[in-house]
DNA sequence: GTGAAAGCGCTAACAT
DNA sequence: ATGTTAGCGCTTTCAC
């Protein structure tokens, strides 16, 4: 039976969807009526992206054209008074609180026959209870609010990715936003989600954020931090083990024999705890001088995309002292890196090695496959989720094993080194 | 002036953050002697919780199933007594509607001076607005829902990226639900979206989604399709002029001296009404007509992503009969393509042209450029948000220009095609 | 210009 | 086991 698979499949869903024939909409027909005014409505101008170059594209025509509304076009009903809890009672002949413990399967017990009339009532209603009443009642809107740098890099929208499936295992819904690397649309957001109410959020930080930290502070909110800590935000975090990933690759890299490694990092000028890519050129420089090696003039600066990066690299790669060996901080980095090393006919691993760090899943079918720093995201975005709902994760307490707790609390991931080809090793398959 | 600025450019930040400092909390206890008592927050455990079903983590286990609530998933709000528009009345000593009437700007005049007490009580006790609150009695929650099948492609990305721009220009947050190409998941992320009251809802679908249809009738809810329009669901559209783009592709190819070009489509079996690759599939077949060249056999299927593409070209790249030209219906496929091409020491385009679809930003930095179809993104992201926002866009008016209103309208974009070398043109710049 | 008060749809304590 | 009802924090009439 369809249906009731899909309930089990997705527990949010409260409620099958009336697959046959539309609800009668109880009784009463009580317009809704609205005050019109009082929005901020702003009539801003859109920058428009890429221009095609070609010949007869119509590009230069009316952006988009009407047409004509499709066979069988049945316009809606205007606007049909919303079907509550109090007609499910009605119909059920209960009270509204039966109709509730149904619907939450508790706080009380209701008896079998009576449930059975409560769900025959929605569903001869369709009735489907109002999740901002629900939220406003409880106290709980089952929601989690994420914010990253930028979805679309590849690390960020497998995060988000993995923080999405851990949290509907946790019946959460993950509001995303993405704060562009800007501090006052990462400031923008934690407000907006903490205004919401959600139940937690998971912050992956672009930098120091002294603002966000003033933010979260107003707001006494749960806060997990993420990849980065920054230092102004005390509280609970998870992270990986940059530093020692990085030193992992760049040992890994020595070994080949390589006179120095270099390495290309962020474009801050200065060190920032709880950067990850800080930790990464102190893991990178930690190998390096372990192996009696000098970082002096090693360290090479490029944004944290492959396009900028490929710019960079061009110039870093045709100059007169090219490294042969190159450890970067983001594979998206080391894409760029790839990139312009093909451009330039520079054979990798042959004439530059390359490590990348994140192991992102791109990093597998680049030409030739990244070796590169990876780690158990989807265990990351569990802990994360944990952390941001679980109270007694978070708390210190005895029964837990008497760990300390409370804000300040670091969980934090070993990285490994994932071994591909562009570090010169050559395992029996490439891909 | 900073907050000048933001305010303009993010209108859902109702109120600067604190900046500087933690605001007082307390002018005396005023805040905390409210409602009888503890009723809340002691033991309020979770109605519903949702955990893995099956042991590991294998990918084939049923994703959920219901569960009770587990140990410690407490899960309330802040314990700490909340600011509320009651204190910030009283300390202004106004009513609160005038609280109300600050915020909103509206509807009500405030006098300047009231307005200024107000303003200095709300920044004396760090108050924010409950959005849960205000979306309950203002029927309101200035909240999109988007939804995708996987934001973790660049298309979808870069979709969503321009979608959530267009709706912060428009005083909206975006909830985004990744389906992950699963019918039950569109179908649940609809049910949660609009269970949540969203403004409107914007749904990328991927597949013929009846069930998504029964959803949507059920809600009556304001939904606008992109992308891909399911026969199914009779709404308003946003699509790509898919036939034309493609076929402006072929026909570039085979303006380039092919004697026939190759198509990649996707692994259906059998052409969808309103799928877009379905039209790229017809777009390429009428150009090839148009000609005279026949399309038997020259028609090859593979999933949507660079991954399995790869090895699927790496198949048929490696042929007895390997066509010189290839249109391929995504970018990401496209990308596939090329870098088996590579594998396989295959000059592209001297060897093997490939034109791609979808513009993502990647396409300018694979090797050699992606020669694909384009359209202009954020314009088709605000069309979509206006048309989930706007009433007048969807519904019939002579106000309007007298254009039939409604479901089943679809505004269709132009598609063109962006040169870069993967084509076998050589503009002077590469990149 | 301001205040009082009626909800918004639901949860859950308390009564029965 | 079920019913009654007091809020949740805010918006928005409507009266002053």
């Amino acid at each position: 039976m369809r249906r009731g698979l899909r309930a089990a499949l997705w527990s949010l869903a409260q409620f099958p969807a009336p697959l046959s024939g539309r609800p009668d909409r109880g009784a009463g027909n009580c317009a809704l009526s609205r005050s019109p005014g009082g929005r901020r409505g702003e009539s801003l101008t859109l920058a428009v992206g890429c221009r095609p170059v070609g010949a007869g594209t119509g590009r230069n025509r009316a952006p988009y054209e009407w047409t004509a509304p499709r066979e069988g076009d049945t316009r809606r009903l205007p606007r049909v008074a919303k079907v509550t809890r109090d007609d499910v009672a009605r119909l059920a002949g209960t009270s509204t609180a039966v109709v509730s413990y149904v619907i939450n399967n508790g706080p009380r017990p209701v008896a079998p026959a009576t449930k059975e009339r409560v769900l025959a009532a929605i569903k001869e209603l369709g009735y489907r209870p109002d999740r901002v009443a629900q939220a406003m009642a409880s106290r709980r809107t089952d929601l989690i609010g994420l914010i990253v740098p930028d979805a679309r890099q590849p690390f960020f929208g497998e995060m988000a990715h993995a923080i999405e499936q851990a949290a509907a295992e946790r019946g959460q819904m993950v509001l995303v936003g993405n704060s562009d690397y800007l501090d006052e649309r990462e400031v923008h957001y934690l407000r907006a989600f903490l205004g919401m109410r959600v139940s937690g959020l998971i912050l992956i930080s672009a930098g120091p954020s002294e603002h966000a930290a003033a933010e979260i502070d107003a707001w006494e909110a749960r806060v997990v931090l993420m990849h980065r800590r920054p230092e102004a935000i005390d509280d609970v975090a998870v992270v990986l083990d940059d530093t020692g990933g990085a030193q992992l690759a760049t040992r890994h890299l020595l070994e080949h024999g390589h006179e120095y490694v270099a390495c290309l990092g962020g474009v801050e000028s200065t060190p920032e705890q709880g950067d990850p890519v800080t930790d990464h050129i102190e893991g990178w420089s930690r190998a390096m001088r372990e192996a009696g090696r000098s970082t002096e003039g090693r360290l090479f600066q490029s944004p944290y995309n492959r396009y900028d990066t490929y710019r960079v690299a061009l110039d870093l790669l045709a100059g007169p002292d090219r490294p042969t060996a190159l450890f970067c901080a983001t594979d998206d980095q080391a894409i760029g890196v790839l990139r312009a090393a093909r451009e330039l006919d520079l054979d990798v691993p042959g004439e530059l090695a390359v490590v990348g760090f994140d192991d992102v899943k791109e990093a597998a079918l680049t030409d030739p496959p990244l070796t590169t720093v990876g780690s158990d995201r989807e265990a990351m975005a569990k802990a994360a989720v944990d952390l941001v709902l679980d109270d007694s994760l978070r708390v210190s307490s005895t029964r837990n094993g008497g760990v300390q707790g409370g804000k300040g609390r670091v969980r934090q991931f070993p990285s490994g080194l994932v071994i591909r080809r562009s570090c010169g090793c050559h395992p029996p398959k490439p891909y």
